[in-house]
DNA sequence: GGCTAGAATGTAAACGCTTACAAAAATAAT
DNA sequence: ATTATTTTTGTAAGCGTTTACATTCTAGCC
């Protein structure tokens, strides 16, 4: 592997020329440039990326953790991500939280003895106060998914709020009223704002907020499958399920077909997330899209700008999910509910 | 962030002497390795990972190339490949091929660019012959679903023509006869492979192969649910499909419902992959698995072998998947097949 | 006690680049 | 043609490690 040096002997110039020619640092003669590319190209030179980064204490790498590495949610993240940083010449450093603070903790020291030039992080279990209390002895961050006022241009965020709204709009919209509702863990902000969004559109439609319509679930399909059937053995007249999340409604969907009942005939139900497989469900699931490749691209924005200076760049802190409407609900005014 | 000297100041000795003990390179005095790491500690010193890597020529790096970051495949190889490496004190850089000989071909040179110690690459267009007529030039590499005899040892692979194999015998263990076939491209050597496995079973069952029950997919929703409607169009008293992935299963569910058919009742389905939400669909998808964190470890372990020199381990080349029934199948003799 | 082999430690030269600062060359002004 | 500016290029000192090789200890032996 050819090393600067040998590309300055048989360009016949000095090391610090081709190194200003490699970075458009300071001003070099057309003709002298030339030269040093040609010899860069006869001795297919590449540069040597640890001894860049050790010289010039920048890595151009950035560090990204997820809470896994799979999943549709963060496997979107994650694609756009590399693309994004990619095409800008940098590397990502990817590795998983697993939605534990000491975990997530450690994954942030790993990613910090990699010498990262940055951090783009989607934690869930450290709470607000780490980053904000460490602000400055941590690596420049941006998080996905999180809101504080207290660091706020660190953030990037859904507005979860409305996106909970708009789910159980629709369903008001064609008709419902008796509208169950499975959450999220409610320790959790995202799950306690989605269910927030809800309740508002049900008050903004003069429905009163029944407690025995809501249940936890744990955004996995056991969760959203139980919490159906618990609401399926009471007779409350449901014609409608909210999910917060797609892997609950999918649970919630096998549930109700296993008590013979038809989606959305007889029951509508609506997501959360828009994953990708919400459209290999049968009937396709309506639910609310997680705007994640958007998000993803603009926390890249943000490392650009804040980390590598590209300061023309504007940020979007606050992201608007949007409803997707699919065959999983209808009107209420077609079903023909075997219950009823 | 402390140094190296630092650290040997406040021990009292040399920097040689605080680079053995972190590297256990050569015997150390006890008394002088413990001084050395309490200064350590006390200095809350990381080691600066580029500086190692220029002085070693070696960067703990491995790249990762995958067609795609996102899907329950690929993300189930990230999730394993990432924790193997972070466990063994490696890092990765991943990034995909977008399966397109070129952008492969990028991001092998993007990784080398990094200096990686090594690839794993899970490739699909890129043909044998790249690696094996440059497997001198290349970084060590091992080829994740991909086999060739002339370079065995850096391939770990599924054998995909027994998994063919397996989704049918099941089919036909159950009394079906009349079984489709949706392959993938067929260009594809796994595509062939899972095809060659299907009419193995049906020859071993004494069923002749009907050119009309096989269609060439896509491995995609939309390509499964063309080609069932195409075998449903037609009157061939099919009562079972064969689908080369999930995907295309899930397509042709689709299909099946839409014309008012009942699985398995009417047509058992069979999927290949066992991705994650191959449980969610109704009814549950009998599917061949694909032991994807058992490959990816494997390639970890080849690396940890052939590139840190970790002799004991012993590497496994050839993987067998398992059939997984569920619901989507079921014995001919309890269906009422509404055509028949 | 003096000698020696072997163990423990230290010295200093890489590793391949960036970047102040200095020097030289080119250009403009007189 | 000189001198003053401005551009362009070169010099050399890092960046924080690793690692031959050299040196100093330590123990065992006579």
């Amino acid at each position: 592997m050819a090393t600067i040096y040998e590309v300055s002997e048989l360009a016949g110039v000095s090391l610090a020329t081709v190194s200003r020619v490699m970075n458009n640092s300071s001003k070099v003669k057309q003709k002298t440039r030339e030269k040093v590319l040609a010899a860069m190209a006869e001795l297919d030179y590449q540069p040597n990326g640890m001894a860049q980064s050790l010289a010039s204490n920048r890595s151009n790498c950035i560090g990204v953790m997820v809470s896994e590495l799979h999943g549709p949610i963060f496997g979107s993240m994650l694609s756009t991500i590399e693309l994004a940083l990619r095409k800008a010449g940098k590397f990502a450093i990817f590795t998983a939280g697993h939605n534990d603070a000491e975990k997530e903790k450690e994954g942030i020291r790993f990613l910090a003895g990699r010498n990262c030039d940055a951090l783009i992080l989607h934690v869930e279990s450290l709470p607000n106060e780490f980053f904000i209390d460490n602000k400055d002895s941590l690596l420049p961050f941006v998080l996905i998914n999180r809101h504080s006022d207290l660091m706020a241009d660190n953030c990037i965020s859904l507005d979860n709020e409305i996106g909970g709204y708009y789910a159980t709009r629709s369903l008001l919209e064609q008709g419902h009223r008796q509208i169950a509702y499975i959450s999220g863990p409610l320790k959790w902000a995202d799950a306690q704002a989605r269910l927030a969004g809800h309740r508002r559109a049900l008050q903004e439609y003069g429905v009163e907020f029944d407690e025995r319509l809501l249940l936890e679930g744990d955004y996995r399909v056991t969760g959203g499958a139980a919490a159906t059937e618990q609401f399926l053995a009471q007779d409350l007249s449901v014609t409608a399920i909210v999910c917060a999340n797609d892997e609950m409604a999918a649970g919630a969907m096998g549930s109700i077909r296993k008590q013979g009942l038809f989606i959305p005939d007889d029951i509508s139900v609506v997501g959360f997330d828009n994953v990708r497989w919400a459209k290999f469900l049968s009937p396709q699931l309506s639910t609310i899209d997680f705007p994640v490749a958007d998000m993803s691209n603009m926390a890249v924005n943000w490392i650009m700008k804040n980390v590598y200076g590209n300061d023309q760049l504007d940020i979007t802190h606050l992201f608007e999910p949007k409803m997707v409407q699919r065959a999983s609900t209808s009107r209420i005014f077609g079903r023909k509910n075997r219950k009823a």
